[in-house]
DNA sequence: TCAATAGTTCACTATTACTGAACTATTGAA
DNA sequence: TTCAATAGTTCAGTAATAGTGAACTATTGA
C-alpha cells in the first residue's frame, strides 16, 4: 500500500504528440540530453541540471517523460534511476530524437 | 487603427522549445502537414482540417505557429494566406521538420 | 449601402502547471 | 530497534494557459 508504481507505457502506445509535447519543454529536453550523454542510470537530481527547482516540480518532469515513453524508470535503493527508452523512441520514430536532441544546444 | 499587423519573429528568433511546443498540438501538426503537402499558399479554414472547431480556437492555433516562427501569413483580400517557412526552419534546425511530419501520420 | 465572408479580439470558463507541505520508502548509524 | 537523513511522490491550493461564443474589424461584391 502506498507503493510507487510506475506507468511505462508499451512501445506501441507512444505518440508523436506526446513525445513532442515531453520534449517541447526546456527543462525536459535537458534531462533527456543529460540522461543520453552518460548512457548510463541516473537519479532525477542527478539528471536534472537545476538546482532551484522545487521536488515536486523535478518529480513531475520525470512523469511527464515516463508517461510519453521517453524514458523508463526503476527503482534503486532510495532513488529512482532513469535511462531514455531509446530503442523504443528509434523504433517508433527513427531519427527523431537524434535529430532534436543534436539541436538542443544552440535553440 | 485595428489594422492586424501579424509577429513574425526573425529567423534567428526561432527557437526549437517553440518548434516543438508548436507542433505538439494535434492540430497544428495536421496544419503545417496540410500547408506543406499544397505547396502554395492557403487560407486558415482551408488549412485545417477540422470543420467542428471553432473559429477562434483556428485563430489561435495560426498564432502560435506564426509567433513560433513556423508560418508566415500574408493578407489577400478579405482572406488570410499562410504558407510553411521552411528555408527558415531548415536553417535553423535541419530536418527536423521533414522528420516530425513524415512521422505524423503513425504517431 | 447592405449582406456575406474571413479572421481577430475579448471575456469567461476549464484545464493544466508550479509549488510548499505532508507523506512513503529506504539506508545507515547510534 | 529506533532515529535521522535522503529521495522522491502525492496533495491541495494558486497561477498560468487553452478553448469557446459573442462582438468586432476588414474586405468583397451585389
Amino acid at each position: 500500500m502506498g507503493m510507487v508504481q510506475f506507468v511505462h507505457p508499451p512501445r506501441e502506445d507512444i505518440t508523436l504528440a506526446g513525445v513532442l509535447a515531453a520534449l517541447a519543454d526546456p527543462m525536459r529536453l535537458r534531462i533527456v540530453k543529460s540522461l543520453l550523454e552518460r548512457k548510463d542510470c541516473m537519479s532525477c537530481t542527478e539528471a536534472a541540471p537545476c538546482p532551484g527547482m522545487a521536488k515536486s516540480t523535478l518529480s513531475n518532469h520525470f512523469r511527464v517523460l515516463r508517461e510519453a515513453g521517453l524514458i523508463q524508470t526503476s527503482k534503486k535503493g532510495v532513488e529512482h534511476r532513469n535511462v531514455v527508452r531509446e530503442a523504443d523512441i528509434n523504433a517508433r520514430f527513427p531519427k527523431l530524437l537524434k535529430t532534436i536532441l543534436g539541436m538542443a544546444d544552440e535553440g
